[in-house]
DNA sequence: CCATCTTTGTGCACGCGTTCACAAAGACAT
DNA sequence: ATGTCTTTGTGAACGCGTGCACAAAGATGG
């Protein structure tokens, strides 16, 4: 998961839990899918599976927003979607603005899933002069110097910014003194922004070095538990493996047993 | 932050915390900048400031990797810059493949932070038989057809999903068992995997309607803040911000306090 | 060699989030 | 009505992550 919190103190709005509003749309979605479906009630344990956690955290989380089911039968699929929409604040427009139409402005632009659930792509902003009035998703391309109006005209709360790194912070302070105090950042640069503004941030490239780290973690295992069945009793310790998974580290005096992936307890 | 975690039990791989292994890439890239000016050396508080985070977590952080630092004088960037990499498992090469050319799989095939890192897109895959050999980001798309000998054939464990929703699991199904072991995924459902491999999602609307609850949050603070101030002291309670923002609820007997603002106790 | 000053590394306490396990609540059959 | 059976809602325990605050370590100057 790509996922950036800025927030003052982990707050607790209106006592519910940052970790339980995280899960809210996931149950949303599982939720509008059974709608379609025109299933009438779900069990915590159905509903938990579609949506992929624990059923009896989804209970907690349902338990924070009130009491809304029925004991032995479930969830009433449709006044549970309304609840939680109602919740997330879906039920009314959110104009966004989304700033830097490149591949992935332009991405964003057509997702469908953006216009979906309350949210109205108000408008295309873009530093490149080239890229004025040209339609992107149908909508066209408005340049960077009416970003002020714009947003002032529509309202806009709410600001994407898929601008290259360099572009970004800069974009951000005029989104902000516009009056915008929600952002979703796609650039790959930490955003400073005043107090009461929110910022969430999706970062490709961190996502797959996390990746990157079990995916070696799991290669190192299995080198662990073959080296170690093939050892199985010789008189030296473990300078194989150490030696192996070291690299040319260079020593520097102290370099701890930190670095031996250590063949694992269990 | 667009964040999926989906592990067996929260592995806390190697003695490192999943958190720190999260905040790995942001102190890696804070140093890269710093290396790129030619820094020799940061503290914990600058880098920490750099990363955005926290100075005594950035170096309880490090202290998981091992004592990389020297007292009174801080941390030598390249060497940490190093360090990180080679905890991250970047220092080796990771070929990705990109499973669904569409407007999103084409803005990723573009994104230089993809190649920057170690990653290296082996393929780009799609179902549509008129994309096939037609060059996206200098890399020609081949038919899903050939998945599985793609996937053998470079040695791929990573895969990146941007297909439609409906097309995800299916072709998540085939990369795991083609061998990948490793999934970022962009389309917005629940992925399957059997135990051993990792998914990581990305989700856009998630993202937004989470920004959207903070939103309505700060919202129905002010008016709230704004109704106290105007009332201070009415004979009755708060209806008027109840009516307001309730809509049309419609009842159900129960329905408890759960479901007003209630004004915060601060 | 000693004193001082800076900055790391970490023990400790606290709070949030997760999970278990069960009592309470209601549906449904008899 | 009464009993059984299902499923919710939640009290309590546990574990992870965060942040404070300080002692240890080393650099630097005299």
């Amino acid at each position: 998961m790509a996922t950036g919190r800025t927030h003052r103190t982990a707050t607790r709005s209106r006592g519910i839990p940052e970790a339980t509003v995280a899960r809210l749309p996931l149950y949303l979605r599982a939720l509008t899918g059974l709608s379609e479906r025109s299933v009438p009630t779900v069990s915590s344990e159905e509903l938990a599976a579609a949506a992929g956690v624990n059923s009896a955290k989804l209970r907690k989380d349902f338990s924070y927003l009130g009491s809304y089911g029925t004991r032995g039968v479930g969830y009433d699929v449709e006044y549970l979607v309304y609840q939680i929409s109602r919740e997330l604040g879906l039920t009314q427009d959110w104009p966004v603005v989304i700033v830097g139409i490149g591949n992935l402005g332009a991405a964003l632009a057509n997702y469908g899933g953006f216009a979906s659930r309350g949210f109205r792509v108000a408008a295309l902003i873009d530093a490149d002069p080239a890229m004025a009035g040209k339609p992107v998703a149908g909508i066209p391309v408005q340049h960077s110097d009416d970003l002020e109006r714009i947003i002032a005209d529509n309202g806009v709360s709410i600001g994407v910014i898929a601008t290259p790194a360099g572009a970004a912070q800069p974009v951000c302070d005029r989104l902000v003194a516009a009056g915008v105090t929600s952002i979703l950042n796609f650039a790959p640069t930490v955003l400073t922004v005043p107090d009461g503004v929110d910022v969430r941030k999706v970062d490709l490239s961190i996502e797959l070095q996390i990746l990157a780290f079990h995916e070696q973690r799991k290669a190192g295992e299995e080198a662990d538990a073959a080296a170690a069945a093939a050892e199985a009793g010789a008189g030296d310790t473990a300078p194989v493996v150490a030696a192996k998974v070291r690299g040319g580290s260079g020593g520097r005096g102290k370099g701890p047993d930190g670095d031996v992936p250590a063949v694992m307890p269990a």
